[in-house]
DNA sequence: AAATTTTTTTAGCCAAATCTAAATTTTTAT
DNA sequence: ATAAAAATTTAGATTTGGCTAAAAAAATTT
């Protein structure tokens, strides 16, 4: 079975939208993918078609274990070229994901696996998600959202919340990436701004919404 | 200026095509693509639209300058990836050009810069094809067909005529690559069969449609 | 319980890239 | 110079993925 680039974007949307809630909806979709409802429903009929969705309209939808599948491997695709594309190219992790929706459409078993051996089979990929193996299988790392994070509890950043330019490059203004090691140092109620600490560097306040977008492991 | 993958597809088949004969018919790049001449017509509109062909209905058509640039662009993409397959990710040369075929639809001007860099300039692709560089320019090797070889004269074989698997696997059965040193021993007038003599090993015959695909460089 | 709003689906249209069949033009043979 | 054959183009359909506008269903308010 072989998919085409579009069919594999809605799979992979829909199996993203299903980590938040069980069934998705045909307009949450729609915005993801920014198209409209009716182009939605259309493919949603096509995928049905061929058993990757369970879907009974009006009803919201979600992928079947077949689908499931389908959504891991085109995962795997994409995280292994952004890996290859930052420790293998000398791309900045901001630069990556674009050009990783691209290539993880190229359908060769082979070359995966082949690309997955000469990278020495990566775990995590530049922003901290975890790579599925062959089976799909990937790692679940008991990483918390650094705003659920104990005052004076030093831990190290895991992962981006997400791939925005726009977060990326703050991040790296701001010197934070994957593998940083801080402490919240103080909670502010007023604006929800947490105040952290960088290892041997002055302390600093981060906004509430920085804070959600990264995700950290207690030390 | 951006193309499909179709559009690219007919533009590097008309650049090859045009290398035996200035002008290009509607029924050999038909044949090539293995589509339908009706179809390539509907395409030929379009691409002179685009500035890229000088066609005349019913009269032929080659690349205009313009086009001619996008094809040496597809073919760098094509033979860098197959660069890298080859000497990264362990793939045997007649494995690649499929995936090539893919991958050189792929649109990121910084991509291939840097995998470029990563593979240190390579000017030659696994089969021995000269590797444009980012102005289009590439190395002529003043390279002959190993029919036209003079008997006795040492040389290296520098290129294939082909990628097709069935001529890659005679090769490698017979043991030629890119680089194999050979002489021709003598040519029979009869069957146009080749008598050729790899380095220190016992002389053996090609047939003429084998020496034909296979060019040299006399050292 | 009815009315209103929101969500989702259907119906109908469009563009790209194919195809087959028919028409036209060019080339080759008589 | 005609006639026949070959090459090329046009006409009309099809498939895929998208769109807008209208209809239908579900959820929310009153
Ligand atoms: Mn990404
Ligand atoms: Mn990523
Ligand atoms: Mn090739
Ligand atoms: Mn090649």
């Amino acid at each position: 079975m072989n998919f085409t680039a579009s069919e594999e974007n809605y799979i992979k949307a829909i199996y993203h939208l299903q980590q938040s809630a069980a069934l998705v909806t045909t307009n949450e979709l729609a915005a993801q993918l920014k198209t409209k409802p009716a182009s939605v429903t259309d493919m949603l009929k096509k995928l049905k078609l061929k058993d990757l969705l369970l879907y009974e309209k009006y009803q919201g939808f979600q992928l079947s274990n077949k689908g499931k599948k389908v959504a891991l491997g085109i995962i795997r695709k994409h995280r292994l070229w952004e890996y290859f594309l930052v420790n293998k190219l000398q791309f900045g992790w901001d630069e990556v994901h674009e050009i990783a929706e691209d290539l993880e459409h190229i359908n060769s078993k082979l070359l995966i696996e082949r690309l997955d051996a000469f990278l020495n089979f990566p775990r995590f990929d530049p922003h901290g998600d975890p790579i599925p193996d062959v089976n799909g299988r990937m790692e679940v790392s008991k990483q918390i959202n650094l705003i659920d994070l104990a005052p004076h509890q030093p831990a190290e950043v895991s992962a981006v919340g997400s791939q925005s330019s726009e977060l990326l490059d703050l991040l790296s203004h701001k010197n934070i990436g994957i593998g940083t090691r801080l402490e919240v140092v103080k909670k502010f109620i007023f604006d929800h701004s947490i105040e952290i600490k960088i290892e041997d560097t002055a302390p600093f306040s981060i906004s509430q919404q920085l804070a959600q977008s990264l995700f950290v492991k207690p030390l």
